[in-house]
RNA sequence: GGCCCUAUCGUCUAACGGUUAGGACAUCGCCUUCUCAAGGCGGUAAUCCGGGUUCGAUUCCCGGUAGGGUCACCA
């Protein structure tokens, strides 16, 4: 029986920055890959560079990667592991793989520091991508690299094929700005006798304007588009699909399913650009998913502070949710004060109210008969149904339905574009509805 | 510029040499008892160019072109 090695894959962002999609891309298929396998889902905060890491940035990731439910099987801070780094470089140097090198600082200021220098033995490195195939790279050009900028403070190539090593990670799953430091770490796993892992280099995304997303052109924190309301399970199946797909038409998955189908080999081998829309396309479908109550609670925390208690409130809910695709387009509904008039009596403009081809006169008329019909309705006939019917009748009986219907709608809403007239009415009641009504006559 | 990678509708993609080149988002039109939203139906829209290989290339090979990535004492 062969014996088959556990996966182990790894994410390893550096707390620099507030990360966006792109990099959370790299953690979600190394997640994926990892638990599709029964492998492991290792976090490894990468902040060696003391001066620009920052804990507000690690915490920013550790909140992100809980919102979007990847949960890692162990957690490492490169810091951490920084004496074992330093035993590496002591013996890479007393075995000629490394070298000290005096040389002056950068910027100028003739200061004389030691830096460590990598031995490159200049040859021509190959390895294998999932992705990309079989890879060919000569090092000649990149010279003697340097891995630490003393012996106290390793680099990233050190560091991170140290850690890759003992932390035991079979595949290597990251950005393809990758590629061209991977010929560097491989030369220096042969420096210290590690293995090589498999690597899987990832195409970037791109934004609108074809070039590498990133903060500095409009992307956006993973945690912003989650104060914007998103689902964190749309993001999760949004961003799987921007340079992937399972093969098979299903493009809405939940978690679970996404970590059965998925299938690294399946990875587009080119650069994706991403398309803002169709996250928002699986954000309203993966909205259809959720419990009503959930929908309704939701969106009500999303009004205006001082309308959520207003007993209207509650009734326009349905109405609301066919015309979001996240929660906070309902702030923007406020905004624009679409839905003010279920709130207060809007303003009308009497030429407004006449139908396309009406007359003042018969527009009168009309509203006369439906505001009679409407009157002989009791409270406890005050429905949708009921009224669509009382408001129907005179609509038939006119030239043209929009005749009758267009002043009720534009009288109870004060907008040229509204819900119909019959819902609005029955969420106004009875003496609000009529009242607005009167008005005109 | 050197090195690496890539190339199907506007965008994300399907088609493991033979398809009327399929789907999704977006867009347009029609229906959906006035407008809007939601829904239904339908339409427009693509194989970068040039050579090969082959009976036959979106598919394989070469060249061009275009795009992306990368060239730190950052990661």
């Amino acid at each position: 029986m062969e014996e088959k090695k556990k996966i182990i894959t790894r994410f390893a962002p550096s707390p620099t920055g507030l990360l966006h999609l792109g990099t959370y891309r790299t953690a979600i298929f190394s997640y994926l890959f990892a638990r599709k396998n029964n492998g492991s889902f290792i976090l490894r905060i990468e902040d060696t560079d003391r001066s620009r890491s920052k804990k507000e940035y690690e915490e920013n990731i550790l909140e992100s990667l809980d919102w979007l439910g990847l949960d890692f099987d162990q957690k490492y801070l490169q810091s951490e592991n920084i004496e074992s780094h330093k035993k590496h470089l002591e013996k890479m140097i007393k075995e000629g793989t490394a070298y000290i090198s005096k040389e002056e600082a950068k910027g100028g200021s003739g200061e004389i520091k030691e830096v460590v220098r990598f031995k490159n033995p200049n040859i021509d490195v190959t390895f294998v991508d999932i992705i990309k195939g079989e890879v060919t790279m000569n090092t000649t050009d990149l010279g003697d690299f340097v891995i630490a900028k003393n012996m106290n403070e390793p680099l990233f190539h050190l560091a991170v094929v140290v850690d890759d090593f003992e932390e035991g990670i079979t595949h290597v799953i990251r950005g393809e700005d990758h590629v061209s430091n991977t010929p560097r770490q491989i030369l220096i796993q042969r420096a210290i006798g590690a293995y090589t892992p498999i690597y899987a280099h990832l195409p970037l995304v791109l934004g609108p304007d074809k070039l590498k997303l990133s903060k500095r052109r409009g992307a956006i924190p993973v945690t912003e588009y989650r104060a914007l309301g998103y689902l964190p399970e749309a993001i999760l199946n949004g961003v799987s699909f921007i340079g992937w797909n399972p093969g098979t038409p299903q493009e809405i998955f939940k978690k679970d399913e996404l970590v059965n189908a998925f299938d690294l080999t399946k990875v587009q081998k080119s650069p994706a650009i991403f398309n803002a829309e169709k996250l928002d396309w699986f954000n309203r479908e993966h909205l259809k998913n959720l419990l009503k109550e959930d929908i309704e609670k939701n969106i009500l925390l999303n009004f205006p502070e001082n309308l959520q208690t207003h007993p209207n409130a509650s009734k326009i809910i349905s109405l609301i949710s066919e015309r979001i695709s996240k929660w906070s387009d309902v702030q923007k509904m406020f905004a624009t004060h679409e839905f003010d008039f279920f709130f207060d009596t809007p303003t009308t403009d009497s030429q407004k109210v006449i139908f396309k081809n009406t007359t003042k006169e018969e527009t009168l008329e009309n509203l006369k008969q439906v505001i009679a019909s409407l009157s002989a309705l009791s409270e406890d006939h005050w429905n949708l149904e009921e009224i669509k019917k009382t408001m129907m009748n005179v609509a038939e009986k006119a030239n043209t339905k929009g005749a009758v219907l267009h002043p009720i709608r534009y009288l109870l809403s004060g907008l040229e574009k509204s819900p119909d007239p019959f819902i609005i009415a029955s969420i106004l009641g009875k003496n609000e509805t009529l009242s607005r009504l009167q008005k005109f006559i």
